[in-house]
RNA sequence: GCCCCCAUCGUCUAGAGGCCGAGGACACCGGCCUUUCAAGCCGGUAACAGGGAGUCGAUUUCCCGUGGGGGCACCA
């Protein structure tokens, strides 16, 4: 019988979600999704010098946006808790002093002054770091010496000599260690909190997790981690060590890279739908064919098998056309709402607040399929906004075109539109068209003068559209200030 | 330095001995559409690093090398 699956995700407070923490988390939410398991959160903050103020709430809300849901965990609590392994130090205490009965642990003395010394000499000497064991046969009597001067001892693990560890890794295949390569880790500081590696193997044993799905960087710890499974006479659970997420340059993502806060992706307009579907393909695949994916098709397919071994690169043109995607696939309604906080903030300060919902609504269609984040919409649609066009003369003259023929093409446009009743879309071009030929004017050169007279800029939504939705008085405005810079030309 | 791992277009990847003179997507380059830009459609450029072994036959198996990554903290 297959014991139920249970995963967690284990971030540590010490920083913002970086997206390969976060793919890490989604890949462990699609893994208990797709096999009907559960999904607990637990909070690593053993690390009390590197706690961020703030971050868990970060990480929190960074799950819940990407619509990470957790079974267990901070806010939702569990049978399994407490799920912050700060409020489970007499765990790893008892596990510690357990290891140090059976032998399979000693109080370690060395200043970390000595410890850094000694990574020095070996640095120099080339040699690989690592504890040279100094503590690991002291007497009884050297230890109450240790003890008398007052030195809080760490405590280490009594890695064996001889012998290899392996295992059998759901991404990796078989992976072999020698024990001769590992060295006595620390299991417990001298601030009495656990290490990584104790307050993992011991909550993940207690927490019954069925499966560690962790980055690829924790494979050489993971026997390490069965060897303390072992002393502790736990049964360990099954271990997929994903891929890394790489920078453009292939090492592993880091700050210098860029945005590497899911946060960020956030602020920068990207859909979270985008992101899951982005960050799952980093990694892993279903086919030769399909590129997105919705939340439920990814939990309906994911499968550990078709996780890949390779490295992948965040490739940011990827994500932008994908994103470009998933915007032109929602609703008017829903882009709308969505897009709104980012023109609220994006938007000049000049604009008149609170902006108009109903006034929006003519804006977004003509604008949706053109933006690839939502944080661009406010610098695409700011013309629509304000009152004052900002632009360079110049561009009102377009190709063959002068000073002259573009102020008598803005003359007659002023005087086909100003008789205009309707200003609708059909109205405007079933005059406009017309009147180029009349001119005797390209289409492109009547319109293109036009757009930079309504919209101030060359590239802009379709034309009548865009005149339509500024409505009669205000396109013939800006068409009597274009003329204006003209002349002043 | 030591240990572990990885290796298909620029990037993400499909490929589990003949289906591959290698497929898809992004990016890029053409073309169509078109009032600009997008979007859409059509087409194109572009990869199995190298060397052995084994096989009737290797992108696909094994070995060697080469390149790359990760780890080696009282950080996670």
């Amino acid at each position: 019988m297959t014991k139920p699956v249970r995963v967690r995700f284990a971030p540590s407070p010490t920083g913002y979600p970086h997206v390969g923490n976060i793919r890490t988390a989604l890949f462990n939410w699609l893994f208990a999704r797709h096999s009907s398991g559960r999904f607990v959160v637990r909070i690593e903050d053993t690390d009390v010098t590197r706690k961020v103020e703030g971050a868990l709430e970060v990480i929190l809300s960074g799950l819940k946006w990407l619509g990470l849901d957790w079974d267990e965990g901070p806010g939702v609590g569990g049978d399994y808790g407490p799920y912050f392994q700060s409020q489970r130090l007499s765990l790893y205490r008892e596990a510690a002093e357990r290891l140090i009965r059976q032998g399979n642990a000693y109080c370690c003395y060395c200043s970390s002054q000595r410890l850094k010394e000694m990574r020095e000499e070996q640095a120099r000497r080339k040699q690989p770091p690592g504890y040279d064991r100094r503590c690991r046969d002291l007497s009884e009597a050297e230890r109450v010496q240790k003890e008398a001067k007052g030195i809080t001892p760490v405590v280490r693990f009594k890695t064996p000599f001889e012998g290899r560890t392996r295992f059998n890794d759901l991404i990796w295949g078989e992976v072999v260690f020698e024990h001769g390569t590992i060295d006595d880790l620390v299991l417990l500081k001298s601030d009495g909190y656990p290490t990584y590696h104790l307050a993992n193997v011991v909550d993940d044993h207690l927490m019954e997790i069925s499966h560690v799905l962790r980055a690829e960087e924790w494979l050489s710890s993971t026997p390490r981690h069965l060897l303390m499974y072992q002393a502790l006479g736990f049964e360990p659970p099954q271990f997929a060590h994903l891929p890394m997420i790489l920078g453009a340059d292939r090492a592993k993502l880091s700050k210098r890279h860029g945005s590497v806060s899911i946060t960020e992706y956030r602020e920068q307009g990207y859909l979270p739908e985008t992101m899951v579907n982005f960050l799952a393909l980093l990694g892993w695949s279903l086919d030769d064919k399909a590129e997105i994916f919705s939340l439920a098709e990814l939990v309906a397919n994911f499968s550990l098998e078709r996780v890949s071994r390779t490295g992948a690169i965040f490739n940011r043109d990827k994500l932008n056309w994908m994103n470009g995607a998933y915007i032109r696939s929602l609703s008017l309604d829903d882009f709308t709402r969505r897009t709104l906080p980012f023109l609220e903030n994006g938007l000049p300060a000049g604009v008149r607040r609170p902006l108009s919902i109903d006034y929006i609504g003519q804006v977004m269609p003509l604008i949706q399929e053109r933006a690839r984040t939502l944080a661009e919409v406010p610098e695409l649609t700011a013309f629509f906004f304000t009152d004052e066009l900002d632009y360079e003369p110049g561009l009102l003259i377009v190709k063959k075109m002068d000073r002259e023929s573009s102020v008598q093409a803005l003359e007659a446009v002023r005087q086909r539109l100003s008789p205009l009743q309707a200003f609708d879309t059909v109205s405007l071009e079933a005059v406009l068209r017309p009147l180029a030929a009349e001119l005797e004017l390209k289409t492109g050169q009547l319109f293109g003068t036009l757009r930079v007279a309504v919209t101030g800029r060359t590239v802009a939504p379709p034309l009548f559209e865009t005149m339509s939705v500024l409505g009669k008085e205000r396109s013939l405005e800006r068409v009597g200030a274009a003329l204006d810079k003209l002349r002043s030309l």
